[in-house]
DNA sequence: GGAGAGTACATCGGACACGAGGTATCGCAT
DNA sequence: ATGCGATACCTCGTGTCCGATGTACTCTCC
């Protein structure tokens, strides 16, 4: 997910890592904080497998700068693991959300489509939290007030994602 | 995360492992499933932080199991992971859940507002997911249809969900 | 002139997660 | 008979994440 980010966020544009931090935490740091130590590993890890290649400029203010740009294996990658994320990145809302932010990346809307799809066959399926023996259980059903409300929240996010879904789809189609 | 659903769920009964994964499954396997190298070791892990004691039991089927139960010290570190969970479990919806599942067995409808105040106070920041430069952007500004549609499921989300809190802080107060 | 906050990068150790693989028993279908 | 799926547990290696800590420069405020 982190690795995602950094492909997308350098997609656009060449970016030092204190930069592309800001924008990592603007995008999912309120649920789940980047950490520096995560965020710089993470990009030598890419830098090594030939995804980007930095070159260092005098800081405007403090140390040097590193700048980052996506080499064209690191383009193909993104756009490789945007056409096709892991069952990881469809089902967990954080990282699906990654994924949103940057599948217009994906310049085919057929493919971009097609994720969409695969999003809307996860949140088809009939998922419950809790079970007595074999048998669902519904909101209803529930005396705890709290099970009720996660019931209760998690389809009020189910329907309005499926509501959306379905136009975008219809409208990427048409 | 983890540690807190084999907490909640062996508060209500005693449980071998394999049936407490079952019900990890149903509770949040959807979005990610519990490995079982990892479900095992935090067994382990709990047990020799002396939360959970274990006695064997002549498998009905298969090997034999092991059959967990909570200790003193481990009900009563799942209440105080429940009265005071980590920033962490507040903000991300997948740790939050499992928090709102196993609320009811803090039994105390002050501490359960408590925390239920705490979720409301991170809803109700404004956060955003993109910027330009300082200013926040709204849905409508956006041209690429991934991000408004990422900006209106979780506007939906959350309101869904802070009408559900107000009402049921309300309803614990009053 | 000195403290504190912000910019910018980095390393290290511990904790945790997961896939792959292993052990063993039972029932059912082929 | 033999393989398959379910039950039931476990280890090992690899990778990732994070908090703590360190370096070094600039600007602002007092």
């Amino acid at each position: 997910m982190l690795e995602l980010a950094i492909l997308g966020f350098l997609y656009d544009a060449p970016l030092h890592g204190y930069e592309l931090r800001k924008r990592i935490t603007a995008l999912t740091g309120h649920v789940r904080p980047v950490a520096e130590s995560t965020l710089y590993p993470a990009i030598k890890r890419l830098e090594q497998a030939g995804l980007l290649a930095r070159t260092t400029q005098p800081g405007s203010v403090a140390a040097p700068r590193h700048v980052l740009t996506l080499t064209e294996e690191g383009r193909g990658e993104l756009r490789r693991r945007l056409a096709e994320p892991a069952r990881h990145d469809i089902t967990d809302e954080n990282r699906w959300f990654t994924v949103l932010a940057f599948l217009r990346h994906l310049d085919d809307a057929a493919g971009q489509a097609a994720v969409l799809r695969r999003r809307l066959a996860f949140l088809e399926e009939p998922a419950s939290f809790f079970y007595d023996g074999d048998r669902s259980l519904r909101a209803e059903e529930l005396d705890d007030p709290f099970r009720r409300g996660l019931l209760t929240v998690a389809r009020a996010t189910s329907r309005a994602e499926l509501s959306w879904l379905r136009d975008t789809i219809r409208s990427l189609d048409g």
